[in-house]
RNA sequence: CGCGGGAUGGAGCAGUCUGGAAGCUCGUCGGGCUCAUAACCCGAAGGUCGUAGGUUCAAAUCCUACUCCCGCAACCA
């Protein structure tokens, strides 16, 4: 294996605030992916992952949760952990931000930049919102209220240490400008130049006072380090980056690293913060930064309320661990945010791997065991049909290697099995069960299946950095090894006379959809049963509204039972309902209050469709003055509770009341 | 006029930077084959490339306007 010098990469660290799901592993594996091939390739490769444990967020949790926070984040990246390794990554380094080698180089980079004047001790200003300990700016307001928990917030102002950004913008533009490779994909580029380079730099915050769970500012104890100093360090400290100057082997070796690899919503802190506080510790600063995209759950963000979230360890033991690998590496693209739903992993589990690899592998051992008894030779009775196969073949490891220099990953994969679909053609146009039946054939047909062993042999030892166990089954099937990377564009050296398995197992059991949907559908009643326990046992603690099982709204003030009274409520059936045309929010309902029918237009579109409106008997407001509504009139208001996230309930008669019954 | 992303056959996407015959995977239909996991192979149907203008010999691609969708501080990748 030709040496080809170090290659140093990261992902970002993941928050320890609870267990991570299917988006969360998918960087973790494209990482892998990347690594493997990279190390295949001959790089000494160094790859680096962690967990980011610090921050009001987890101490808050661990309170509700009654443990320490260290307690807290060791469970949780004890889970992190289980699945990065149940995913068979290949990481040579795991940080966590507790580790106190760690810490210790945090405080030493905070007081050497503090030293050096970079960091300077100043003030927060903003608005405050006490309940949740979190400052907002006027543009983040709602209504001019909290946006977290809708309650007033007062201006106030916090002492914190902060980094002289701006001292550094002009020499970050500048090799940003220079090095066109440095931001992946290349339009992230722009949009980190003209919204935050151009314009203007401001002070970065990098202490806290409000909460304790953190690194200490040695010199000033009242403060901790800011999250992005304290997780964005851990590039550096964890291979022995040492701020005194006494830096390990490790460290001289491998920085500056070759790739860092993020999500997309953190291009900004990886590509203007980090490479400044580098250029304040005079270090280099990285060569690759790829954000990238997220993969979404049938188009929208993955809810645990709604009991969506695909978990990779569910994934795994469902699919295995090779197809769940298969099936992240496979559908991100890599600019656009991809799509994951069970029906769509079931179907590439089935087409790509089931079909096309799974039975390739099988039916080629079949007919070896079948026609030789086993043996695989090479015969040289070869036809210029072959020609094609081994061009395909052999050219293989450059498309692949072309693809991964990109970072094109799951195109990297698709010319990988664009080896195995030619093999599959391969078989039909030989047709092995026709020369079979001719005596004189039999050398042809024997180099047929050489030709077809030795392909997916190659195409084998290219699937290692995606599918590593399913490539080392394929070896073993065909009993041979993987294939060193530097002859993978030779045909040929598959050994002659060798024996392949008498019985191939199956590799992917085709799957049915109508006995998978059940389980999926069990296994999200199940989350859905467990997000409504947490939320139970977190329901005396109301600052976290996100997870709150009750609500405190504003009171108002006192009414007397007169005013009660001005008030006239029925119940109304809904008898029929649309769409407000030009509106998004507003269906129209005619309402059969008694004998009389009201019409009444609602908001309540997000919740609603209208033909789960018509029928219900609902609560209804009557004697409220008509108002037009988007150009439509409306006499009189449905009743719906709302919660915190704005989810509306339409109020129903607990019992069969007829229409135009008084409310009271 | 908050910022950003998007709109390409039934579904999911590539192609857009650097204009030059509309492509891939899945699905559908028809055919072939029987070694194999009802798998494999071939063929076909199906697209005004969001809308309207403009530049050009030539536009999915460049320019202008408009419409519609989706994110925007997390359950964080």
């Amino acid at each position: 294996m030709a040496e080809k010098g170090k290659f140093y990469m990261t992902t970002a660290i993941a928050y320890t605030s609870g267990k991570p799901h299917i988006g969360n592993t998918y960087e973790i594996v494209l990482a892998d992916a990347i690594a493997r091939y990279r190390r295949q390739e001959g790089y000494d490769v160094y790859f680096q992952t962690g967990t980011d444990e610090h921050g009001q967020k987890i101490e808050e949790k661990a309170e509700k949760a009654g443990v320490s926070p260290k307690e807290y984040v060791d469970q949780v990246a004890g889970e992190v952990k289980r699945i990065w390794d149940l995913m068979n990554t290949s990481y040579d380094s795991f940080v966590r931000t507790t580790d106190s080698d760690h810490e210790k180089q945090v405080q030493k980079i905070f007081k050497k930049l503090y030293d050096k004047g970079d960091i300077y001790k100043g003030s927060y200003e903003g608005l405050y919102c006490t309940p949740c300990e979190s400052f907002w700016t006027e543009s983040q307001l709602v209504d001019g209220k909290c946006p977290d928990c809708g309650r007033e917030v007062k201006p106030a102002k916090e002492e914190a240490y902060f980094f002289k950004m701006s001292k550094y913008a002009d020499r970050l533009i500048a090799y940003i400008n220079e090095h066109p490779e440095f931001i992946q994909p290349v339009s992230r580029k722009n949009e980190m130049m003209n919204n935050f380079l151009i314009p203007g730099l401001q002070d970065l915050c990098v202490s806290r006072t409000s909460f304790s769970w953190g690194i200490p500012v040695d010199f000033d104890a009242k403060h901790v380090v800011y999250v992005w100093l304290d997780a964005l360090t851990n590039y550096i400290t964890k291979i022995g980056y040492d701020a005194d100057g006494d830096s390990s082997e490790l460290f001289r070796k491998n920085w500056p690293a070759d790739l860092h690899l993020i999500g997309k919503d953190i291009i900004r802190f990886h590509t203007i913060y980090w490479p400044i506080f580098l250029m304040a510790l005079d270090l280099p600063l990285p060569k690759q930064v790829f954000g990238h995209p997220w993969l979404l759950q049938g188009g929208e963000k993955m809810s645990k309320s709604k009991g969506n979230v695909i978990y990779a360890d569910d994934m795994a033991e469902m699919f295995g661990v090779d197809a769940t690998r298969y099936f992240v590496l496979h559908e991100m693209p890599f600019e656009n945010d991809g799509i994951i739903t069970w029906e769509l992993v079931i179907e590439r589990f089935n087409s790509d791997l089931a079909n096309i690899l799974g039975n390739l592998v099988n039916r080629t051992v079949s007919m070896s065991n079948k026609y030789f008894g086993g043996e695989v030779k090479r015969t040289g009775a070869a036809e210029a049909v072959d020609e094609d196969l081994k061009s395909v073949v052999t050219a293989a490891r450059d498309k692949v290697t072309e693809k991964m220099d990109k970072l094109r990953v799951a195109d990297a994969i698709t010319e990988v099995f664009n080896v195995f679909r030619r093999c599959n053609k391969y078989i039909d146009e030989t047709a092995p069960w026709v020369l079979a039946k001719d005596e004189a054939k039999s050398d042809r047909l024997a180099e047929v299946l050489y030709n077809l062993t030795e392909s997916i042999t190659i195409g084998a030892s290219l699937l290692q950095s995606f599918l590593p166990e399913t490539a080392e089954k394929i070896f073993a099937q065909l009993n041979t090894s993987a294939r060193a990377f530097d002859v993978l564009n030779q045909f040929g050296l598959y050994e002659s006379g060798t024996k392949v398995t008498e019985k191939p197992e199956i590799l992917f059991a085709r799957l049915d959809a109508k006995e998978v949907m059940p389980k999926v559908e069990a296994i999200q009643q199940a989350q859905r049963a467990e997000f409504e326990a947490e939320q139970r046992a977190l329901g005396e603690l109301p600052e976290e509204n996100e997870s709150e099982p009750v609500i405190d709204i504003e009171a108002k003030p006192e009414i007397t039972y007169d005013d009660f009274m001005k008030m006239q409520f029925q119940v109304g059936e809904i008898i029929s309902c649309e769409a407000v045309p030009k509106s998004k929010k507003l269906l129209c309902s005619q309402v059969k209050i008694g004998s009389q029918v009201k019409q009444i237009v609602s908001g309540i579109r997000k919740n609603y469709t209208p033909e789960e409106m018509v029928g219900k008997k609902v609560m209804v407001l009557v004697n409220l003055k008509p108002a037009k509504l988007a150009g439509v009139l409306s006499e009189g208001m449905l009743l719906c509770a709302e919660d915190a996230d704005g989810n509306l309930a339409l109020m129903t008669p607990e019992r069969g009341m007829p229409s135009g019954a008084e409310i009271c």
